[in-house]
Parts: C-alpha cells; structure tokens; sequence
DNA sequence: CGCGTTTGACCTGCGC
DNA sequence: GCGCAGGTCAAACGCG
C-alpha cells in the first residue's frame, strides 16, 4: 500500500486565532483555506472528558460539531478516552467564496449560505469514510477551477439541512476540498454512507473478495469516490489508494474482529458488519446521546431536544 | 420500489 | 439593470 504521508497535507492553519493571519499569509489560490485533518479524536470516546470538562463545552462543541460525525478509517488506531484535545485541524471559520478585498469579504459572507462553513481537505479514500449518508443532488464546473464540485446534502433523516461540497483541490489533485455547511439535526445516521440504494458499487466483503475485486474496476462503481473519480475522469494514483486502502481496511477487519469501534470502520466493506452494529446500538446510543446531551449540548447539532427518536427519519 | 446519480434549467447574490 | 457564477431543483434514469 502507498504510504500517504498524512503530515503532507497540513497546512498551515492551527488554530481559530490565526486563521485570518494564516489566509491572509496563505499562497493558496481561490477561495479554499485548506485546513487539512490529519486526524480527528473520536467523539464519543471523547465524551466522559467532555462531561468533567464542563467549562469547556461550549467551546468543545463548536469545535467538535461539524466534525464529530467524520472518521477516519485512514488512521484505524483505536483511539481510547485517555485524553481530549482541541483538535486544531477542527476548525470552524467563516469562508467567503473568494479570498478578494476585505471589503469584499464581508459581502460575501453575507450571501446565502455563506455563514458559516467547515472546509476540510481530505485524501480520496477518505471521501466515503463520512458516516453520513450523503446524496448528491447537483455538480457544477467552477470558474478558475479544473474540477468541478458536487453538492451533496444529508440524506441520513428528511430535513437535514447539513450539505456538503466536494472539490478536488487544483493545488494538489490527490486531494479533496469538502465543505461543510449547515449542521445535521439528527444525532447519528440511521444510514451510512453508500448503504442503501443500488447504483453504488460496494466494496468487497470479506467473503467475496475475489469478486468484487473485479467489481472495484467496473463501470458501475458509483460511490462518492468513484463517483468523483469518474466525474473528474480521472484514473490515477488516488484511485488506486482507494483501492488499496480497501483492501488494507479488508484485512484488517479479518484480522481483528475485536477491535471493531466506531471510528475504525466506514469503509464501505466494512458496512455489513457495522451495519448490524448499528441497530444493535442505535436504541443505546439514542437513549444515551438524550440523557447526555439534551441538557448540555442544546446546539442544533443535538436537535433533538426532548422530542422522540430520529432514527427512523428514512 | 426505494434510493441513488446525472444533468439541464432555474434561482439568487454579487460586481460592474 | 445586466451579466456572471454559484447553488439548487427536479425530471429522467440506473440498479438490485
């Protein structure tokens, strides 16, 4: 497998408080500010710190908020609830579409949509590893821009204004600009990513590998990567990573059954699986995300407030 | 049948 | 007011 170096794709920008310096300093074209995660704490395991560390919620959950729902099956380590961290690439900022004149700026954040926004640049295998269910519901070539960007919105629970954009970064090809807007009103998706519906090609299950190797090259394959991939038209190096980190990502879930957790899973091979995990936890987890957060978190990430379950929104 | 993608048309905000 | 560009809609279609 190709060892991405996931160092080589953070950037500059650290923290909240240089974010503007870190744009404006940037040599980056166009609009993106390419917060680049290397990795990401895992939410729920973050959640006993997250509880003694009251004083700090509010700030923890503006960071955490737009974040906590994307994993990284890139970095399969098991991430235990040792500690809790600001996690810097986790940033929030308010990005115009195009980094012009201050005085530009502030009209373009007014525009629609424009309030408030999460980018994130991410390597190609890690397009799918959302565990969200996204739907793509437009593509448009952009101007100044070789690739063009698709809009996909929440289709985890009808209502969900959470939409995110996917670009291929023209800096570096390899990689992908998402932009997050809106925030999901639901607490976890009763369907993840590439599950349900059938123009998606799924990765090989660990029991038919052999055949759905063939189906991973096939016209058909439909998944946000691929979908991208075929969008762009693009049959590179970063195809082949997902491919490969599939395949790694295969392994390992035959390798270790007993270290299956949420944030080591969303390759879609793994779904299955994670899938009778999910309804297994899902009343659990619901139960549990009211009692602990209906009173703490009353964002609308955890809009839920008091009302009943969500999950059965599709 | 349900859910997905594709894609042209339409809407809207912004700059001139 | 006009034109451009980004964002969204919705019909058509694919797939199992």
């Amino acid at each position: 497998m190709e060892n991405w170096d996931l160092q080589a794709v953070v950037r500059g920008c650290n923290t909240t408080a240089n974010i503007d310096e870190a744009m404006e300093n940037s040599q980056i074209p166009y609009c993106f500010a390419p917060l680049s995660i290397e990795e990401e704490d895992d939410f729920f395991h973050a959640l006993p710190q997250l509880f003694e560390a009251t004083a700090a919620l509010d700030e923890l959950e503006e960071l955490y908020k737009p974040f906590y729902p994307v994993l990284q099956p890139s970095t399969p380590t098991i991430i235990l609830a040792s500690s809790i961290s600001v996690p810097q690439e986790a940033i929030t900022v308010e990005v115009p579409k195009k980094l012009k004149e201050s005085s530009t700026i502030r009209k373009k954040i007014s525009r629609k949509n424009q309030s408030k926004r999460v980018v994130k640049e991410v390597r190609a295998e890690e397009l799918f590893s959302d565990v969200w269910a996204w739907r793509k519901y437009g593509q448009k070539p952009i101007k100044g821009s070789p690739y063009p960007r698709s809009y996909y919105r929440c289709s985890s629970s009808k209502g969900c204004s959470a939409r995110k954009q996917v670009e291929r970064s023209c800096s570096n090809p390899e990689t992908f600009i998402i932009t997050y807007t809106a925030e999901h009103n639901h607490v976890h998706p009763t369907r993840r990513n590439s599950l349900a519906g059938s123009t998606r090609s799924k990765f090989p299950s660990s029991k038919n590998k052999d055949k759905c190797k063939s189906s991973l090259n096939s016209p058909a394959k439909t998944n946000l990567a691929a979908s991208i991939e075929e969008d762009h038209d693009v049959q590179s190096a970063s195809t082949n990573a997902v491919k490969e980190e599939a395949q790694l990502l295969l392994e390992e879930d035959e390798i270790s059954h007993e270290n299956v957790m949420l944030d080591v899973m969303l390759s879609d091979e793994m779904i299955p699986s994670l899938e009778n995990l999910d309804r297994e936890l899902e009343p659990v987890m619901d139960g549990w995300f009211l009692d602990q957060f209906s009173d703490n978190f009353p964002s609308p990430w955890f809009n839920i407030g008091h009302s009943n379950t969500v999950t059965g929104a599709c």
